[in-house]
DNA sequence: GGGGAAAGTATTGTATACGATTATACATAG
DNA sequence: CTATGTATAATCGTATACAATACTTTCCCC
């Protein structure tokens, strides 16, 4: 058993286990096709079997490795395909949930939004990346919820940690975070007059609009 | 432990106890609320608690259950908003699917689904619903396979299971089966003359359909 | 009789032990 | 020299044991 001070957080091993060895393929560290052996794991974190079997479990349903029953659980990772692949399917479905939002949207729901909106506006002009790309999440996490759709919050949210990169890399492009905030803001406008059919096609747009300078900053 | 003659299968036993517990979710026979007591499911089912709390640890990811750390885990459930909402989500993905499958589809995976059309005119002929609904199944598995997409896989055979009851209602409707050979050969052959925009837009006019039938049915 | 502490019970969390399956290496026969 | 069979080791699958946490009940004291 580790201490809870080598962590840092205080929640459960599986938790831990899962979060570490995702991190660990996102970020490369564990390669496609490389075997996942429960037991080297399990030293490496210093826990026992158990919570890594969970955690390998749980990244299987995930599609970030797949087992082979009796012999191993291999890496399947994800390629510059998939990352292409999941901003495709973010449009739709954020568009969709912008939508919900608009048919839905409480007036504390409007609030809140403003209140990041309102923020991200203050770090812009201190040019603070971290913290706007946490509000650039915490719009999207606002607009799901608005939708009230657990289904379209499950998707989106289980694509997040994928996405969280190419979000960075975008918002340090010049100008991006000025853009991000009008797109925000048009959005959201569209949502506060219940116009869903505006709503969706802005998020599609806004999307892709991501999507797109991920593609120019790999060339 | 159980014999395999006693369950029939020869899958692993958490892949057992988890699909045995969505089941029984999906079918109702735990309700929304109802806690998940380890000891009592591996007592049931007769296997130890190992499987049991892998099979949890899934359903927890797919969203069907949460946990309260160190006290239980409860039935999320699926309400009939939750259904619909798929729908939506699946409408977009699906169109998704075929915009891509039809860029990039090959000659093998055309026959395969020219014969998986065949096959649906033969049973509609014949009234075989059962038989009908695994084709239409398997016709929308064979798009996303065509589009090449790990990620649009995994969010829309997530979403299959709780789909399939809704689609074989729709089917038993009068004239449905015919209309959805209709709807897949319109789909296909805009996939085979390689206009995307014309598949997607079909493919969610078709899912919207089935849902569509769906709303009919509760009244 | 009511409130609170403390023991007892139930349940989850984690670790370990045992069994089954698969891969590997080496020996032996052809 | 190659191929095949057997023994051994590595790994996964499952069961059980132990620890920690939360809920319940009981009993004591006021």
């Amino acid at each position: 058993m580790l201490f809870e001070s080598e962590i840092g957080e205080k929640s459960s091993l599986r938790e831990r286990v899962f979060k570490s060895i995702r991190e660990s393929i996102i970020k490369g560290e564990y390669k496609q096709g490389d075997p996942l052996r429960e037991t080297v794991i399990a030293k490496q974190l210093n826990v026992s079997r158990t919570p890594v079997r969970e955690a390998i479990r749980q990244l299987e349903l995930e599609g970030l490795v797949y087992s082979i029953p009796n012999k191993e659980t291999v890496v399947a990772g994800i390629s510059e395909a998939d990352v292409q692949d999941i901003f495709l399917i973010r449009s739709r479905v954020e568009g969709l949930a912008a939508k919900k939002a608009a048919e839905c949207i409480t007036e504390e729901e409007i609030r809140e939004i403003e209140e990041i909106l309102e923020l991200t506006e203050f770090y812009i002009c201190k040019k603070d990346i971290e913290r706007i790309g946490d509000l650039d999440h915490k719009f999207h996490d606002l607009i799901y919820k608005a939708a009230k759709s657990k289904m379209m919050k499950q998707v989106l949210s289980d694509f997040h940690i994928y996405v969280q990169k190419t979000r960075m890399a975008s918002l340090a492009m010049p100008g991006r975070m000025e853009g991000l905030l009008k797109e925000h803001t048009a959005i959201f406008d569209a949502i506060k007059c219940k116009n869903g059919e505006e709503a969706e096609k802005l998020m599609e747009q806004h999307v892709r609009h991501v999507s797109r300078n991920m593609h120019l900053n790999n060339e």
